[in-house]
DNA sequence: CGTGCCACCATGGTCCGACCAGATCACCCC
DNA sequence: GGGGTGATCTGGTCGGACCATGGTGGCACG
């Protein structure tokens, strides 16, 4: 049972607030004693909380008052948070980590294919074969690419991967939404074909052909999943403003 | 001038223990009041470094203990402090990274050629042919493999793999050993060839070519790096064994 | 009036000592 | 021997304190 303590919600509520946007790059935050007081909490821990913010990359702590620090000096572990902000996060970050979901894939798909045993190659072929049939709900497809996500990382053997992939796995339903292509007429023709391709691929242990699979069948996921969020933006409020903003210029 | 904290050197100090293997896998720590005394310090000053090990997901605190944590739950950050112990990482977890890294320019690459404005891929086209010259010692050529891999995670406007990026940016000479095939005979041909490549696939906006050149440069350089490296082991002390060892079964 | 210097105050870094609740573990009784 | 039980240990939090440093305003000087 993880009893949240004290000084992880102090650094969460302010980790949000950063990530929101709240405080600008360089800003100085409230000092750690008028933190103290407004939370009703001793200085100590809101230290704490501060030590975390800045082992996250989000803040610089130094003798004159803790400021923001640039986004780019942040570990990539605050975009599993910047997804959790709200219900609904900008969907110019949710792309962007579906982007880089894709690329991250692509390149476990490649190195799993080259080097998977016989028996992860099997189970491999498995998870392929299963997504090809129809009939399977978006919840179910989201697992099993996960898992073949999950068993080709596992094949690549390579712990560089596994914690890149730890940081990107999607954990929120917003990542999810795009699978309902697997089902609909017009996209199922590429969708088979691609898990045709990476069936192939993975039988002939050719790393490009599969990590190209990949990355299309994720094109088309992605696609199919800003064309649904579009749609449902159009009827919804504003979605929020986050540091991220304009990271796309 | 960074005035290093004792919190953060003892965060550090731990951290490297932990990384090196010392501390089994969900093995206790000293509790706070031992390493306290240990280090001569108090004890506040010991719970704000375990703060930070929390954070970099390598400790979980709980009541009872703080424990090493399984090293999948990590952040992507210990990449870089793993490469950092000592002066000379263990060879696997060298090409883990070179191999992530590789894969990571694919994609930064895949993505960076498809969206580069013509003012980056006129850049990127004058990185590839300063690459393309002969004459260039191993720390030029690094600069510029760098600088190439920056321009293109900058053009692709992704801001998940400008932290990737970030998280895995190679900062010792370990990573940048191979790039004496650059103006080595044997090697010379195929990196030139590869070049050639990526060079036409940024002018066309080819995405998957340019991926692919990228990616075999990279392989070029790994195969020549562990070449080297084996050879400079065969009469160096046996590597260290740290975390990851045996992560690759 | 402008400028430069200095004292003051707020801030983070560290320390001291204390209390609580939950986890651990050894011991004892059954 | 097994299970309960209390001493003990651990982390979580608190209150207060001191120091060095950096930021800032005011004061004196030009």
């Amino acid at each position: 049972m993880p009893t949240t303590t004290q000084d992880s919600s102090i650094a969460a509520l302010l980790r949000d607030d950063i990530l929101r946007g709240q405080y600008r790059c360089g800003e100085r935050l409230p000092s750690e004693r008028d933190l103290a007081l407004r939370f009703g909490v001793h200085r100590s821990t809101v230290r704490e909380a501060f030590k975390r913010l800045e082992q996250l990359g989000v803040a610089r702590i130094a003798p004159g008052g803790a400021r923001v620090a640039p986004l780019e000096e942040a570990s990539l572990d605050i975009v599993e948070h910047l997804l959790a902000l709200d219900d609904a996060p900008d969907p110019e970050i949710v792309d962007q980590v579906l982007e880089a979901l894709s690329g991250f894939r692509a390149m476990a798909a490649r190195l799993g294919t080259e080097r998977a045993d016989a028996a992860q190659r099997a189970r491999l072929l498995e998870i392929v074969d299963a997504m090809s049939r129809s009939g399977l709900g978006n919840e179910e497809y989201a697992e099993l690419v996960l898992e073949l996500s999950d068993r080709f990382v596992e094949a690549s053997g390579n712990m560089v991967l596994r914690l890149m992939g730890h940081a990107l796995r999607p954990q929120r339903a917003h990542t999810r939404l795009g699978y309902g292509l697997f089902s609909d007429p017009p996209g199922r023709a590429e969708v088979d074909a691609a898990l045709e391709q990476l069936a192939r691929a993975i039988e002939a242990a050719d790393g490009t052909r599969a990590s190209e699979a990949i990355y299309g069948l994720s094109r088309l996921f992605r696609q199919s999943l800003r064309e649904r969020s579009s749609a449902a933006e159009a009827r919804a409020t504003r979605p929020n403003r986050t540091a991220l903003a304009g990271g796309r210029a």
